[in-house]
DNA sequence: TGAATAGTGTCTTTGAGACAGTATTTG
DNA sequence: CAAATACTGTCTCAAAGACACTATTCA
């Protein structure tokens, strides 16, 4: 099948970002409008090519992350591989899109490359209820960023991911009810949560205020690998299943 | 960050392929001698470049499949990208690795253009007991493979992808049996498969015979995703933690 | 004090795991 | 008949889900 005069094509590689974060109990992601063709003035997810050839991918998803969220130190993972020929005219370009998870943070980006940057609710954008579809194919890549977190919400502790260095427990069912989109049973998740061993441990005595009693803070225990897991219920999987279809 | 005369670099893309079959009920990965530099004479992962320019991934990677196994209508699946730089002595090289799960084949790969194909117990090459280390980043790649299947054997139906169109129950079993590298009860085994709603469906009233009672025949169900899901235990889990460890 | 949020206890149902026993084939 | 494999039933324990109640703060 090679002969051997014949050479590798070669293809561009570029990264794209679903950062996610949590504002006011709803997921949110953050987006940026083009102010280059393709796809002008269009919504898309933060991103863009290798700074150069020694860059490795991870290091220009980080770099990417800085440069138009201004954050550091976040959860990054990578969700796939998206270089169908076509995806983008400018010629064969393969991304790799990560997932990225902030913690709530109060004020939106500042002082950042991308002032164009907007937080936008996840639901909004899948719903098709945004402003437009998103540029290329990242409405799907939005999908599937979502759909991990959702996955790895159920066995790993990511969650602590979206929260501050100490929360509350019921911030952290914020997040689980934000991400999966469903309401859950506080007394039940109380009890769930504090029987996964080395999910979260108590942070010192002290506690946090604004109305009613005080809460008692944690932050994140020493596992990543939850056991026993934090079950999707069969109602939640199914409002779900729709979204993910191809 | 950017400026007008700037160009992004331009990288090779390749596919390597983790493909798993089940061989008298263990879990067997396809390895391909090397032919040429680098690792000339190692063991590796089947696979290659881009064929050319317009050639879509997954596309090379069932061309990769078709070539150098034999096999077409598999089960296939993006496991994740491995493109650190250094990782290819030939330049800046990306990988997109596949999962593929054929179904048990009674005879080796035949006709094919990789002679140097072999059938490898899966076992061996984890624990570092096969005849030698795999080339490149093939491990992790291997191992990555591995993990990705038994995580969805708990919440998807691909193991009836390891079975032929028809499958008994028993067989099924020695899929879980074989991917997780534990022992399950048949008797609770049998009850878990029928009560989860269609997974496996009566395949006609026939049966299939060697020695003993016949078994009912089974084939894959409507549905991909599990409820309730097939649960690791613990134990298993951490049996297989150790690596997963990056 | 009442409103608001935090946290505990208890009951019921479901399912996982252990294990005894029955059914249907071949030789 | 024995040997071998397929299948069913039953018990126990752990965890999910529903829901009543107590605790601690602020105004």
């Amino acid at each position: 099948m090679t002969d051997a005069s014949w050479e590798p094509p070669s293809v561009l590689l570029a990264v794209d970002l679903v950062i996610l974060t949590l504002r006011d109990a709803r997921l949110y992601v953050l987006l940026v409008e083009r102010g280059v063709e393709p796809f002008h003035g269009a919504f898309a997810l933060p991103g863009g090519f290798l700074s150069h050839q020694g860059e490795g991918i991870e290091a220009a998803a980080r770099r990417e992350l800085a440069e138009e969220a201004g954050l550091t130190d976040v959860h990054l993972e990578t969700i796939g591989v998206y270089g169908e020929p076509g995806r983008d005219p400018r010629g064969r370009v393969i991304s790799v899109a990560y997932l990225a998870i902030a913690p709530s943070l109060p004020e939106p980006i500042a002082g950042t490359d991308a002032a164009d940057a907007r937080w936008t609710p996840v639901e909004d954008v899948i719903s098709g209820s945004a402003r437009v579809p998103l540029a290329f194919d990242h409405q799907r890549i939005l999908t599937d960023g979502v759909e991990r977190a959702r996955a790895k919400l159920e066995h790993t502790t990511l969650a602590t991911a979206f929260c501050g260095e100490h929360f509350t427990i019921t911030e952290l069912q914020q997040v689980y009810e934000a991400v999966w989109g469903v309401r859950l049973d506080p007394r039940n998740f109380y009890r769930k949560v504090q029987s996964a061993q080395g999910f979260i441990v108590p942070a010192g005595p002290k506690r946090r205020t604004e109305n009613g009693r005080p809460a008692r803070l944690f932050k994140a225990g020493p596992v990543q690998f939850l056991y026993p897991p934090m079950v999707r219920t069969n109602q939640a999987l199914s409002s779900q299943a729709a979204a993910i279809a191809p």
